[in-house]
DNA sequence: ATGGCCGCCTTTGGCGGA
């Protein structure tokens, strides 16, 4: 049996929520977790997602900025969503499922804060909100996967590529938050402390470029192809053997209105 | 750096994204 978990940043789930439609249509990931909603849940338009067949939402919204959600075709329990940074912000939410091929797996989905544009705590305070955060992660019990039997994924956009091929020049952007010295260190500790397997790299080791961003400003983003990968998939090491595929759907970037970020579909095979 | 865009708001310009 398979299980195939989806992340996007979708960039306001009511103005793309046919492309969300469309996505499912072509792809029908069991599991869809999304960032960057941007909407309070009772605005959230749960109807379109039960018509796509998700019979199983839980979602994390506030008002016009960040924002998470996941759907399911299976049973959903232990639904958390944490603060961090003494936030209120909707940037987390988690859940175990319930029943099918993935029953007991706990799900993380995160929003990472983007961080702003100077890359120094001392002077730009969201900046230094990035840092806490990751503080906080790796601190967090739960997220503390190996070692043990937990059958945990953790997604999202967590706003840094942190390997050189995650980005489409690292000597360019290495002053540039999302892919500064300290926030990759940063983020590979998270990982490593914590345990995690990346699966995208585990999948499609470097030197291999890997992208799951490509900015709006960019004029023509696919001849440029200056791209980051800023949206992942870990596993706790329990699950590392059931990795099987992971695709980057860099189509959906050139789809009409599109998110700046692609879904990322991962394979499990249970 | 891509910086030339996009989405939100009790909107018409400012903020946040990355």
């Amino acid at each position: 049996m398979t299980l195939t978990i989806a992340t996007w940043n979708i960039n306001s789930v009511r103005l793309r929520i046919e492309t969300v439609a469309r996505f499912v249509a072509e792809h029908q990931p069991d599991v869809l977790c999304l960032q960057e909603t941007k909407c309070i849940d009772g605005q959230f338009p749960l109807a379109d997602v039960k018509r796509m067949g998700y019979e199983h939402t839980a979602i994390h919204g506030q008002k016009g900025y960040h924002g998470v959600a996941v759907f399911s075709r299976f049973a959903l329990k232990d639904v958390d969503r944490k603060a961090f940074c003494d936030k209120n912000d909707a940037r987390h939410i988690a859940v175990t499922l319930a029943e099918g091929p993935g029953a007991g797996t706990r799900i993380h989905n995160f929003y990472v804060p983007a961080g702003g544009d100077e890359p120094d705590p001392a002077i730009n305070e969201k900046f230094a909100h990035k840092l806490g955060f990751l503080d906080e992660m790796e601190a967090w019990d739960a997220l503390r996967v190996g070692g043990g039997a937990s059958k945990t994924v953790l997604v999202g956009d967590l706003n840094i590529a942190p390997l050189e091929h995650d980005v489409w020049s690292s000597k360019q952007l290495t002053k540039v938050v999302s892919h500064t010295p300290l926030e990759r260190r940063r983020l590979t500790e998270v990982a490593t402390n914590g345990g995690w397997v990346d699966m995208m790299r585990a999948l499609t080791p470097e030197p291999q470029k890997l992208y799951t961003w490509w900015s709006y400003r960019s004029p023509d983003w696919d001849a440029a192809d200056k791209g980051r990968r800023l949206d992942h998939v870990w596993l706790s090491p329990a699950l590392a053997p059931a990795m099987r595929q992971v695709k980057v759907l860099r189509e959906a970037r050139g789809w009409d209105r599109p998110s700046d970020h692609v879904p990322v579909v991962a394979t499990l095979a249970l």
